[in-house]
DNA sequence: CATGAATGAGGCTTCATTCAT
DNA sequence: CATGAATGAAGCCTCATTCAT
């Protein structure tokens, strides 16, 4: 399975190289896997879709959460330093909390499945904890910016607002009716009002 | 299993008071299993708990979403007549709307794993359907109630906030932090907003 | 599979008595398959012979210990009861016990790979427990009258004697050359020495 | 991946220098994890323990047979000289006889699941083989002794007797009741009995 | 030669669903 | 009509063994 664009005459030091590519060949076969049959799909037929043995998957991945993590890592990562960077470039606190959610929002709305994956009782708990541990502080900064610059009212926890934000996604796709950024744009309206009417 | 004292002549009205007695039962069995086990629980274990062969519960239920349906029924009856009730009697509209979600939540936020089962893709479509087709019109009504006061930015559609709603009360329980109450009320109090900033 | 000696007109309550017969048609194919393949073979061998799904071995028999013990059982309570008629009968207590003991090798010696099996650590801890303890005290009785007849020297244990005989009796049959029979007939005449020369 | 600083031309000797030392190492592993998970742990285990890759392991010893022998071939040859030397040293063919076994009692005895895979049924033909090869006619020239000097019964075959001793001792160390070495004594003492009562 | 990644057979177990009694 | 026994597909996971690097 060359590539093509490598000069054959150097395959140096391989080995690790190799199962490096084929760590990858994996991750890419259970996002395309996980975004259509859900995480939950038969570990066979991850290993179909990348062309291994179950082995191969179990070797590189113990247990499926590690192998759900590694799949999401990067754009959790990504989604992660990008609150940052925003909270810096925004026009205000709250634009920059609206902006990342949408980003987190886009993300969770491209893989089917994985907002509801991220329910801590689904059996992922290292996926649930993993989200959780990685964006909740970086919400939490940029909710306290906003509420700090009298943006929103005080009093909502990151946590709640996250997992909030990640249950509205559960479900995206299944009825043309139904948006989930309609809805968490909502939410981000509510936490402009006053506490109670 | 005919005790024999009845007379086999005429069997019918008995047998139908028999046959929905059993029912009865079985779906306060239902009702608890799922409560404890979620929907999801093995046939068997409501089988047992009702004290029934599974064959039973396969004759007045063919598909689980049926006994799903059938178990939350009178809930769902109820609530979508409240809606009306409510609309009648609160202060006002937008009144009447929050009160009625509340009454909503409170009904998923006790029934362990309902919340998930409703989404459209968790193979009850049944039950799914059944739950919208039902609420969606009280909603709608509530809805445009609100918005014809002023109350309430117009353009929300009601099966997208329903799902919302629903969508929120996934999960409930799971962690202290997360009470989906306080998400409904933001996303209540969002539409109160104009709409956008 | 009727047996064709009972009356077809007579079923009357079947239902168990099918699931009776089940049951014992799993018995005899665990018989031949452990004595084929040893206590491990594979579940699906065993349904294979007896010609039902995996599904009914479960059923009747949840964990293996619990068909290996079922399979042995009659023979084993069998040669427990033995014990005591032949303690009565028999010219002396020592014959008694020579007597009861070939029984022992003569049912474990028939069935391949069961001594085996009563290895405490084969992983069949029930079925190692459930042959000491019945026949242990069985052994220590014979031991015990025939130590009190000045037949045996005293201080053997019935626990230490019957594992003994089990372990002598595994293998058997690999090997014209090697003979349980003659083995456990050497110990035997040991018990008779006086302890040490 | 040879370091380089050997002069190309002449490896054959240093290669295998290194190779045995390679295959010490190994030994020393497989040794080491044969007594702890007995001689059916994964080759993995034994490889990682080594610090080599199981495909090494593969190299040496094609079977795992072939790797249990050369284990124990050093004990095992100890053993069977051992025969000799007592035969010459002890006070009667029969002392030399009970000194010889006892010494093959401790070799077995501190071998977890060394007894066991000596089964002739266990898959490790091999070893069977070796063992009984290398064992039975030392033991049959103290046998034929013993007889000869009037000491034991004629008429017991080595092979049966080693393999009786060998059965003894699977499973110590599961119940502290149950000593091997108690059995095999009466056993030897079962020698000396006249044929039969 | 050594490595260890990949393969895949093989065993286990759970339940939804059917159907003889 | 009710029962619950039987079925068997489906997923899971663990190594022994091979072979590209």
């Amino acid at each position: 399975m060359p590539t093509g664009d490598e000069p054959a005459k150097a395959p140096t030091r391989s080995k690790r190289a190799d199962a490096l590519r084929n760590e990858q060949v994996l991750l890419g076969a259970a996002a395309e896997v996980f975004a259509t049959s859900g995480v939950d799909a038969p570990i066979r037929e991850i290993a179909a879709r990348a062309g291994v043995g179950v082995g191969t998957i179990y070797r590189h991945f113990p247990t499926r959460a590690d192998l759900v993590v590694a799949v999401y890592r990067h754009q959790v990562e990504a989604c992660a330093e990008a609150g940052l960077t925003l909270l810096a470039a925004a026009d205000s606190p709250f634009a920059a909390l609206r902006q990342w959610v949408d980003l987190f929002v886009d993300f969770l709305a491209t893989k089917h499945g994985l907002a509801n994956a991220l329910q801590s009782d689904s059996g992922f708990d290292a996926l649930h904890s993993y989200f959780l541990d990685r964006l909740v502080p970086v919400c939490s900064q940029l909710l306290d910016a906003a509420a700090e610059a009298g943006e929103i009212r005080p009093g909502t926890q990151a946590y709640e607002l996250m997992r909030g934000v990640g249950n509205l996604c559960i479900g995206r796709g299944s009825d043309p009716r139904y948006d989930p950024r309609r809805l968490v744009d909502l939410l981000l309206q509510g936490l402009r009002q006053p506490p109670s009417p």
